[in-house]
DNA sequence: CTGTTAACTGGTCGGCCGGTCAATTGACTG
DNA sequence: CAGTCAATTGACCGGCCGACCAGTTAACAG
């Protein structure tokens, strides 16, 4: 458990990871050089090989990881809220909202490797869309939620409405009459909760 | 008026601009060649440069031609709407749904261009927000929809909604509890309408 | 029929791409 | 201390990249 100075593999691996994320999220994958990597990470090329193999390994470790992390945020939020608190769902569109605010570069992260097709994200959010899907239903049980509606549907409805907010956030920032984060996710919550409210 | 059959520059830039189109929306900018382009649309690669340059000319061409269709395609909808209708929003979410529906492509385009930076079709997309907003906004003073919301928080939500739909459409088509397009459109319906309604 | 223009082609270029490899260096083992 | 092994380096490779250019051919105006 000592630190040696000059070589540390796992350091290395790490700030590889790093300036990988950070390239691969403002440029995607195709748009980026493995010269590009080298320099960012402030290793040599060969050495990203050494580690990771191909581009292709990188980009995979880099998603893993991201992916990862992400899973496991949402899965512990998902798990320690309160099944009997009447105001979950709000709670849970509110929270998901500040967890894209906060890492937007994940966002962007999705998106790249939504669009060039990746299926590891998809069986990820497959799992997490249904345990909140079960949150709604026994809501819906309950009578706490309308119950004419498809619970995977309540919690598409929402994800999909945060995540494209924030998939063109810088872009609509300075529109006329769009307001900022929180103004949105306030006037977005009012639309779909009372929405939601049974008959 | 006449059709020449061996030499036609216009229909010689149509092809080249419709592989480029599906190319590019399959794969993304960066990662198709010129070589690929010029296969795909069955002529030389330099023929390619010939009509447009350079590969990024041909790229903005190609966003160009897409994006003025459906530039022109969304502000007819929303003029030829009639304003007296009170089923307006609800029509209006139908018919921009059904239009991602029918095109797929244009909607992966977007989100390659978006990711890139590209600033161009924010412009368009804030003038028919703008409209759509305007359109609300008189059905709020008119009482057939509650107004404490922001009128252009309630044109993001749908479009939003619609719009990450179609993104993840192939992905979430399998997952278990997860209706098909009409479904989500309908459930999405309930709640948005209901959460929209007058005090 | 002739001259001009532009569509179109094949060949080629310098440069950068991802990837490999032999050699060096540092850390740890016994 | 020698010996081993992995981390790290720099030089190098074949191939493909986007772009260019000289030459050819079809359309058309006069």
């Amino acid at each position: 458990m000592n630190e040696p100075t000059t070589r540390d593999p796992e350091l290395t691996r790490a700030r590889i990871l790093q300036a990988a994320f950070d390239l691969f999220v403002e440029k995607g994958f195709a748009a980026v050089t493995m010269r590009e990597l080298a320099e960012g990470s402030g290793v040599t090329k060969s050495l990203i090989h050494h580690h990771f193999g191909t581009k292709d390994g990188l980009w995979d470790a880099v998603k893993e990881l991201a992916f990862a992390r992400y899973y496991q945020d949402q899965k512990e939020d998902l798990e320690q809220a309160d099944g009997a608190d009447s105001d979950l769902l709000s709670k849970s569109v509110v929270r998901y909202f500040r967890f894209l605010a906060e890492n937007p570069k994940v966002v962007r992260l999705f998106s790249w490797a939504h669009l060039e097709g990746d299926s590891s994200c998809s069986h990820m959010d497959a799992e997490l869309v249904g345990l909140g899907a079960e949150r709604v239903r026994q809501a819906q049980q309950a009578g706490q939620l309308r119950d004419d509606v498809n619970p995977t549907h309540v919690v598409t409805t929402f994800v999909n409405a945060c995540t494209q907010w924030f998939a063109t956030c810088e872009h609509h920032a300075d529109w006329p009459g769009m307001g900022n984060n929180e103004q949105y996710l306030e006037d977005f919550l009012k639309i779909f909760m009372r929405g939601l409210q049974p008959d």
